[in-house]
RNA sequence: CGCGGGGUGGAGCAGUUGGUAGCUCGUCGGGCUCAUAAUCCGAAGGUCGUAGGUUCGAAUCCUGCCUCCGCAA
């Protein structure tokens, strides 16, 4: 039995497997922190955090502040439980400095890369996009930076080319829970191990934004792919075709080309939409159109026209 | 009271001066063919989500209900 007081802070289903794992091996958890419930799905009902609805199930203690930063209230509560150690997975806020001091072991992190390679909001999905074989998650202190602090254990995964951004969380997720199980005597023990990033390797892995799904034909094949499996299962890449937004679900690379401009639609049967890019072309697939649900290019133009020779 | 779209033969759709329904694909039968997912000929299959209203008459207008879905991060 483990008497080390912990706060967890996290919201999403990322953060699930880890609390999971807390609360099997008997961590005493003083503390869940997630965010508020907010007005989400149709018509706009309040739904709980991922996180929350596992809390509850376990009768844990839960708090949702609006605001953490300048939050009285809400320091105050956290301080007198004095926690000796703070693990933060997807949570959200960024934490300021008077709650990163506050507990004797530090603050842990758990980021869905390797850093100090794709610091930020996005990790996991920059890394499909830009091609990677494979990441992983890091178990590392916080400070006051973006995911700058130090790195005290790493766990590597390779990036299937069929996985895409939720296939990826998904593992990433249970990876992360394990790295963190297996870190944890070391962090316990006052983490000596600590290795700090080195800053001249980092790269960033911003927001995603729905404008980066917008389609360039202009592009090679491959990358649109790593595009749109990097987009799912939000925001989802997307062509305009006659001022209609299209979203690909799914699509296969041709390694050849034809002789028509990149962004022309070569071909269009039950296979799918065939576009030629600016190397090789793809083979869209899986779409869906406003107001549509996801469906295959197959179904869609039993009701539906799409010209060959259109320059998307 | 977040915004919005839809429920029509197995599938995807069309059907806005209201007059009992069409298209593409699929399915079935047959022809052609060494053969074929190709092609040709033919056929089957729909109480137009549901309850009610307006009307001489509604898939098409109005109301309630059920139900499915998209967008909002």
């Amino acid at each position: 039995m483990k008497k080390n007081k912990v706060v967890f802070m996290g919201t999403p289903d990322f953060a699930v497997p880890t609390l999971q794992m807390l609360i099997e091996q008997q961590y005493s958890i003083e503390l869940v922190v997630t965010q508020p419930d907010r007005p989400k799905g149709r018509g706009n009902k309040h739904t709980m955090s991922a996180v929350k609805e596992v809390a509850l199930k376990h009768n844990l203690h839960i708090s949702q502040p609006d605001k953490i930063r300048g939050n009285e209230e809400f320091y105050n509560e956290i301080s007198s439980i004095n926690p000796e150690i703070i693990i933060v997975v997807a949570f959200g806020q960024i934490l300021p400095k008077e709650i990163l001091d506050l507990p004797i072991l530090g603050c842990i992190n758990i980021h869905g890369s390797l850093l100090p390679k794709y610091r930020g909001a996005a990790p996991i999905q920059w890394a499909i996009i830009d091609g990677e074989d494979e990441t992983g998650v890091t178990i590392m202190y916080m400070n006051e930076g973006l995911d700058t602090g130090d790195m005290i254990y790493k766990k590597t995964i390779k990036i299937e080319h069929a996985d895409t951004s939720a296939t990826l969380f998904d593992k990433l997720s249970n990876v992360g829970a394990t790295a963190l199980q297996e870190a944890l005597p070391m962090i316990l023990d006052g983490g000596k191990d600590r290795v700090t990033q080195d800053d001249s390797i980092a790269t960033l892995a911003p927001r995603i934004n729905k404008e980066l799904g917008h389609i360039d034909f202009t592009k090679p094949a491959t990358a649109i792919y790593n595009l749109m499996r990097g987009l799912i299962p939000w925001p989802v890449a997307y062509f305009i075709y006659q001022d209609t937004p299209i979203k690909v679900f799914d699509s296969t690379v041709i390694n050849h080309d034809s002789d028509k401009l990149a962004g022309t639609i070569v071909k269009v049967d039950k296979e799918g939409i065939l576009v030629q890019c600016a190397s090789g072309m793809l083979l869209i697939t899986d779409i869906q159109v406003p107001n549509k649900k996801r469906m295959k290019v197959s179904e869609y133009i039993k009701g539906h026209q799409i010209d060959v020779g259109v320059i998307i």
